[in-house]
DNA sequence: TCGCGCGCTTGATCTGGGTCAATGATGACC
DNA sequence: GGTCATCATTGACCCAGATCAAGCGCGCGA
């Protein structure tokens, strides 16, 4: 699983979100290297599913291009979303051998892997991997309760616009792009995978996007193209009352 | 904070859970002594909030008897349960200053403390510790995912059987009293309570318990204590496919 | 260039659970 | 042992969002 690319990128932290995220912070040369020495790069399409629900998974690891979803399935086909992960987000469960839920390419994608056997020997031997893993899964968790609260108490307008603004916020921080105080992104997603995050259906998304589109709160170029120009309007509609951190 | 009776208890895993699920696996003596030192009891009463969302924490701990619950709540006032402490779970977040939700003693409790300093830098010396402390947090994770599912996908019969079926396991494994294939338990929620858990309200909970008494999938005695005469029925109606290592 | 499929929108109708309101149990405190 | 407060139950009605169904528009392959 080791190609040529591995010693040409060896220092280059931007280019894998798990080593800038883990590691890079306080990098030790040889960590690098053993690093360096179980990782490797895999490619997904758009639509793959990168892991089955109770797979063994043999690896972890952390998205550097593209979008995938995390979700659960009933026996009786509902679905729901647990996760969205984005570029520098981590993928994997140290310790633990099978994946609780689907693992779902939504774009092409990119990850960055490490191979899981060497990863956790490389863990315990370096305690600030474990730690900065700790602080994921801590995020992880934050994100998680966030979540419930989107979906056990909010109106579907609201959570339709708590999912616009998480995404503005991911795609603004990624790319730095907090420009002319109005906000432009793509949808990552289907309607039916925003109503599958959301918990309702991809009719009633619809409905909801065309009324924020009707009422001035987003606009739309196409159908996935949106530009947003008042964020805290945004996140009024939300019903949150905390700007996430976007707007100083 | 120190007390007399710590010397006392040193050496019994069985009281307090932190030590008994984070350390003794593998205790070492002196990790023992230094957790001694910075350990101390706490004593809530019924309906007293431990920590406010936002408030700064300066420990951690666990849950040695009672019930607490970890709610957010919006500007209007609509609220949802994002987590259930029990005992042996653990309350905090080494690394982080603020709690992003309310802790609130559900009945009266005791809480055994560990001031948060000294507890992180026992952390960064033990990388045990801190592996435990990363299981714990993705077991948390793993129920809070679990818990997207049921709040965005069942219906509120189903809500109602999932909440049912979560208590009773956890119930059991506390008490290891799966005695006579039929489980008892002590609601130890009000209706409420279970209503802000599930994304309900306290009136459609008391109609579906009280259809899932009719239909004989639970009995009940008085408001609060519940048996169930069949667990996989019950898990049939949670709309769950596996039966959480209850059964064999 | 056509058509075909997929993602999306919009309309009509239905229904699960919310809302509002009245009434019942239980137990603590005087 | 009566009063009051808290928790729970039950009924009547309503509405947000689900369901069912009909099109629309754009990209792609023949």
């Amino acid at each position: 699983m080791l190609n040529e690319d591995i010693k040409t990128v060896a220092h280059d932290c931007g280019d894998c979100p798990i080593r800038h995220r883990a590691v890079c912070a306080r990098c030790e040369a040889d960590e690098l290297e053993r690093l360096e020495e179980i990782k490797y790069y895999r490619n997904f399409q758009a639509g793959q599913t990168i892991i089955w629900s109770g797979d063994r998974m043999d690896f972890v690891g952390s998205v550097v291009s593209g979008i995938a979803t995390l979700t659960q399935t009933m026996e009786d086909g509902r679905t729901q979303m647990v996760g969205l992960l984005l570029p520098s987000d981590f993928v994997g469960r140290p310790g633990r051998d099978g994946s609780p839920y689907d693992v779902v390419a939504t774009t092409d994608m990119v990850m960055c892997c490490f191979r899981k056997k060497p990863f956790e020997e490389l863990m315990a031997d370096t305690p600030h991997i474990a730690h900065r893993l700790l602080e994921m899964t801590l995020d992880e968790l934050d994100a998680a309760r966030e979540w419930m609260l989107v979906l056990g108490r909010k109106t579907a307008r609201e959570k339709i616009a708590s999912l616009l603004s998480i995404i503005a916020r991911r795609d603004a921080t990624l790319n730095l792009q907090t420009q002319q105080n109005s906000l432009v992104f793509d949808l990552p997603l289907t309607r039916e995978a925003m109503a599958d995050y959301l918990g309702l259906t991809l009719e009633t998304v619809s409905r909801q996007i065309s009324a924020l589109k009707r009422d001035g709160v987003i606009e739309l170029e196409g159908k996935r193209h949106v530009t947003v120009p008042d964020f805290s309007r945004l996140l009024d509609e939300a019903g949150d009352d905390s700007d996430g951190g976007m707007l100083s």
